[in-house]
Parts: C-alpha cells; sequence; structure tokens
DNA sequence: ATTTATCACTGAAACGTTTTAGTAAAATGA
DNA sequence: TCATTTTACTAAAACGTTTCAGTGATAAAT
C-alpha cells in the first residue's frame, strides 16, 4: 500500500487534503465517506480511492466538536484491580465497543474528591453518557449530571436522597434479599451466633444488605450484641482485622457473614491463620460470587452477583437514552439475589438443620 | 451557589458567553483562565468571578482541536478481567491521573482485528500516546505509530520484528531467565519429569519463557518427551485440559511448570479433581505473582511480575516521550525475575535435594 | 417549449477553543 | 516634550469536521 501523503508531508492528510487531490469540495469528500447522497459515483470512485491511498481517517476530534457527540462514556468504579469492577468493566468496555463507543476509565478508591474531579473531567471532556458503580448514599455532586442532562447509570449503588431518586436510572441487585437470604442459611444450618461485616456504610448497597440482615434475625427471633456486627467498608485487610479480633475473643462467632467475597477472604485468611477450620469450627459466607471463590480448596458460599452483564445492561440502557430511539424511559432493574451454595458454611456435610 | 447560564438557557456556558456577560474578548478570557500575562488585575478577578458562577468549564474536545494534544493515552490490554491486566491498568490509570491525563480501556481479548481496529480509533481520536500490552511477535499493524510518530510502549510483550526493534520503547520481565530459574528450582527439588504449559507461541514473553526453560533442561542435562511441551495459550480452560490429558497419561508428569499464574490455577483444579496433591503428588509453578496465588491453602509458587510498576513506568515513561522534557531516547526496561517460593512445589517440606 | 422538479455539487458558517498580529493607551527614558 | 518601550487588550485566523443554503445543469412533466 501506497504510504501517500503522510510520506510527503510529514502530517496526516486531512479532509482539505483529499479534497484538493481529488478536485473536489471539502463536503463532497465528507458526503461520500458518510455515504449520503448527492454525489456522482465516479467522483465517488474517485474520493474514496484517494481517502483509502492516502490512509485519510476522519479526526473523531473535529467530528465531536461539530457533532457534540464523542462517542465516549465514561466509567467510574472504585479500583479495577478489585474483581467485581473487573468483570463490570469487561462487561461495559465489550458492550460499549459494539456500539461504536469508546470507554473512558475512571477509578476512584472510594475518594470522593476523586469522583467529583472526574465527573467534572468527564463533562468537559463531552462524553455521552457515565456510567457509575462509585454513587454514595447522599450522591455528591450528581445534580449537575442531571441539570446538564448528562446520560448516566448507577449500577450496584445508588444515591439514596428523593431529589435524585425518581429520576436515576439503575442496575442493583436486591441487596436487601441477599442479607436476609445469607443470615437465613446460616440460621437453618444451625448457627446463632451469626457475626456480619458490612460494606461501606455510606453506600446504598452496604445500607441494605444489612437492613435485610436485620429484618431475617428479627424474623427468626434472633438476637446478636452489636460487636457481631462491625463495618468492614469492602476493604479485605479491614475484614482481616476484623475477623482476627472476634476470633480473639471470649464468645466468638461460629459464622461469619461477609457483605462482598473479598471481605470473606479476608476474614478467611484469618480464621485459617489462627488454626481454625471452615466450616469445621467456622462458617463463613460473602455476597458476590467472584471468580476466585470457586476454586477448588476456597469454595466460598456466596450470593451470585452478575458482574458482567451489569455491564452489558447498563450500555445498553445508557445508549438507550443517548440516542433516544424510544420515548425514553426510567429504568430501574433490581436483579435477584441468589444463593450459591459451596463449601464454607458446611451444607454439603450436614444440610439444613432446621 | 448560582447556577446562572445554565439554568437561564439550558445551555452550557462557553467562552463567548462568558467573554460577553464580562464585557470583555474572548481572548481574554482565554487568557486569564489559563493564567497568561496580560490583563488587568480588576478585570481578572472579574473573569474569574463570572465564570465560576456561571459553572464554566473549557470544553476539552475544542482545546483538543486546537492544540493537538488531547491528553488522553490509550491503554490496550487483552482481557481487563484477567488480574494481570487489571493491576497493570491500575497502575496505568491511576498514573495518568497524576499527570492529566486519562484513559481510554481498550480490550482486544488477543484478537489481531479487534487490536487493529483500536489502534486506528485511536489515532483517530488524536490519543497522546498508547499502552500496549497485547503486542505480538510480528507486530501487526504498529507501523503506522512509528509513521505518524504516536508515542507507544510495549509492557509485558515485544514485537520481534527488526523493523520495530531499535523505536521501540518496553518495559518487560526477564522471561528467559524465568523459565531458567523456574525449571532450576524444580529439578533442584528433584524434579526429572517436567511439564511445561506455555503461553501463546505468537508472542515474546512465551517465547523467551519457552526458551530459558529449554536452556535450563539442557544445561542440567535434562531430557523431557515433547508430549511434556504444550502450548496453553494464557488460557485457565487450556491448562486445565492439557493438565487433565498430562495426568491421564501413562506417564504423568511429576511437575508442571505453568507460564502463568492462571493456567497454573487451571492446571491446579484437573490436579485436585483428578484426586492428587500437591505438593504430595505433584509440584506446581506459576509466573505472575497474582494476588489470588498468595491465599492459604493456594500458596503457588511462582515468578513475581511487577504488574502495577510497570503500568506506572510505563506511563512514565510514555508521558516523557509525549512532552518531551529530555532529548528523546529509547527506554528499554527488562525487570529481574524474581522467584517466589511458596508450598506448591514442597520446597518448605524437603528442600532442596541437589 | 416552457415550467418544474431532481440531481450533483459547492461555499460558507458553525462547533469552542488558542494564538498571533496588531492597536491604543500608559509608562518610561532622554 | 517627544520618542520609545511596555502593558492591556482585541480581532481574526486556525484546528478538522458537518451541515445548510444555494447554484447550475439535467431530467421530467405539462
Amino acid at each position: 500500500m501506497l504510504p501517500g501523503f503522510l510520506k510527503m508531508t510529514g502530517k496526516r492528510a486531512t479532509i482539505k487534503d483529499i479534497a484538493k487531490m481529488a478536485n473536489v469540495s471539502v463536503s463532497a469528500v465528507s458526503m461520500t465517506l458518510n455515504n449520503r447522497p448527492g454525489i456522482g459515483s465516479e467522483k465517488r470512485q474517485k474520493i474514496i480511492k484517494i481517502a483509502r491511498e492516502n490512509g485519510y481517517r476522519p479526526s473523531l476530534v473535529a467530528k465531536a466538536l461539530v457533532s457534540k457527540r464523542s462517542y465516549i462514556i465514561g466509567l467510574v468504579v472504585n479500583d479495577i484491580s478489585d474483581h467485581f469492577f473487573a468483570e463490570l468493566a469487561k462487561g461495559v468496555e465489550e458492550t460499549a465497543r459494539q456500539y461504536g463507543y469508546n470507554t473512558i476509565l475512571c477509578t476512584t478508591n472510594g475518594n470522593l474528591e476523586t469522583q467529583k474531579e472526574y465527573l467534572n473531567t468527564l463533562r468537559s471532556r463531552g462524553v455521552d453518557g457515565i456510567i457509575i458503580s462509585t454513587a454514595v448514599a447522599e450522591a455528591f455532586h450528581f445534580d449537575f449530571l442531571i441539570d446538564e442532562k448528562i446520560p448516566f447509570v448507577c449500577i450496584n449503588r445508588i444515591p439514596l436522597i428523593p431529589s435524585l431518586g425518581n429520576k436515576t436510572e439503575y442496575i442493583i441487585m436486591d441487596n436487601y434479599s441477599a442479607g436476609y437470604k445469607g443470615i437465613e442459611h446460616l440460621w437453618r444450618l444451625g448457627h446463632d451466633k451469626i457475626a456480619i461485616i458490612t460494606g461501606a456504610l455510606n453506600a446504598s448497597n452496604a445500607i441494605a444488605s444489612l437492613k435485610g440482615c436485620k429484618a431475617a434475625l428479627k424474623d427468626l427471633g434472633l438476637k446478636i450484641p452489636p460487636r457481631y456486627i462491625k463495618e468492614g467498608k469492602y476493604s479485605r485487610q479491614e475484614a482481616f482485622l476484623i475477623a482476627e479480633r472476634l476470633m480473639k475473643s471470649k464468645n466468638p462467632p461460629s459464622a461469619i457473614f461477609a457483605h462482598d467475597d473479598n471481605m470473606a477472604l479476608g476474614a478467611r485468611e484469618a480464621i485459617l491463620r489462627s488454626g481454625l477450620e471452615i466450616p469445621g469450627d467456622i462458617s463463613l459466607m460473602g455476597i458476590d460470587d467472584i471468580e476466585i471463590g470457586a476454586l477448588t480448596g476456597i469454595e466460598l458460599t456466596t450470593i451470585c452477583q452478575k458482574k458482567y452483564e451489569m455491564g452489558t445492561m447498563g450500555v445498553n440502557i445508557l445508549v438507550n437514552q443517548i440516542e433516544k430511539r424510544v420515548p425514553r424511559m426510567v429504568e430501574k432493574i433490581v436483579l435477584d439475589a441468589e444463593l450459591i451454595i459451596r463449601k464454607t458454611c458446611g451444607y454439603h456435610e450436614y444440610g439444613y438443620k432446621r
């Protein structure tokens, strides 16, 4: 293939260059390259040929400027090295690509200031939409998204303030039910001393899970001491420390329900290192169903999160919102919480006791 | 805070709007907001005040068009849900952010056509630089990066064709040495029947690891049958199948050296499910040092990859190249292969035998 | 044969910035 | 006081596209 224009000039060809070479107007080039009618077929052929020969590619930034459509979406996550977010990101990126969008990756590490800055940057970049999986209940700095009509969808966590409630599209798991089912499962296995390691309590999912747990405890007539409930903030390390302290305490729990698998794995380390066995001495369960949990020797009982699918669905909703093909409708999706029984709670050995 | 312009007009304020409101020229606004001299301090104050009151943010796309600097970098990985790439991405994104760049995430799933398309899109987007961790030895479609002087750095895998060799910056691990050390470790533990599950042999790292293995085998005077060497393509599933077949064969190996941890985990499943013990019946080692490998009950012996650091270093090099503060120098970094001895090879129980 | 409709094509404006060249006024120097 | 330099500021061009309003020419309709 001929290198053409680039080799001659050291610059890459613009639409003007192509127009000049083909002896036609700039608009003629634009129209043929965008498959618009109104250009005769011989001119058309010529333009296409010359454009190809010179490796012409339209500048997406110029295109974005005039059309006000960047074909970029922003993806805001806490930590891309966390399997939950990685899987989500995979769903988002792959689906976005299929729609012709690129994805800007934004990680906040749970820092609200970083999140704010990122949202502002995304706005300045003119992204067509945003997927946010880091919303806190108070939803700092979300209002401008609504004011400026920037499409966005929340995944996994949603703002809880009423002013945003109706206008926000989201996909979440039924965390209340997840919490409820977890406690129920442990109770039916005979556990009365259940410790709970919650997520970050400024997030809707953590709040809901805890609520579900408490409801189940109440329904089952189970009372647990306050020291059995600790905020693990979705941090493996934090959960490790909490579990370690629980193990050392006078009256340790017989089961630990961590509100995500990462924390469950942290607790697992603490338990195993203190010489206890799972589920022999203590039962353990998590939420999320991350890949590792299924490995032989881990086999963590957990509650399924459709991470990849949340990503794909999120982009579907977002693109629908952006391209408004159907009369806009605010989508609110709540996925079922499905219990995945593996080996860390002992169901496979003893079955339910009650 | 006053919503100002947006609320009145439904549009967001441009630099022109601000200029009009402040009764100054567009350039005056531009200059003050970019801290350039030549504007008196009262006008300056006024402009800043009005800009702030109306939530003015410059359009980065317009900026990019005129300045030819997008402050975006592209990150090309195989699979973001793979812990190796996720950790790498984390390093890239965080460092890029510190330099004021955004990151476009591109996943190719090892598909060269997708990679080609992505590289073209990134070019059209006018990204300032690209980090590529998916280079194949033949480096399809890389030439235009050099022709168009688009800065890029390869991580973990590099093109092996001579025409690109000198011009390409990269950060890799010393995979030859990794392969060598792995075989040496297993041999010293007494293994003579070592199976090797290689990476995708169109990638430089897989090629180098295998070369290192072969060199070690030769130096140690060890001969292994060809059926002990299989291409696992860096796929967990593939490695599972290979290991399964090996276990069932007449003369199974006493050790498996998988060329990444993912494949090692695949092999691990096959081994454990066939009723064998690690390291009792069979030893296992990997490369990469992914997080999971360190969990109690897994404790995979492996070779360290500085995934996060490769990301940060990659961006450092890239930004240096983009902003050319120092006279441009082609950086080629090869990191040491460091053996991490855990429990899957039995060193902790028996120590070296030779 | 005249009017009308269609077609192929072009020029220019617009998108929101930065930058350059230029101008008028103020400050400095002799 | 007049020439010169500095300062504050502005208008206009440029970046690379798309789109819209026109303009001839050709084809169709009467």
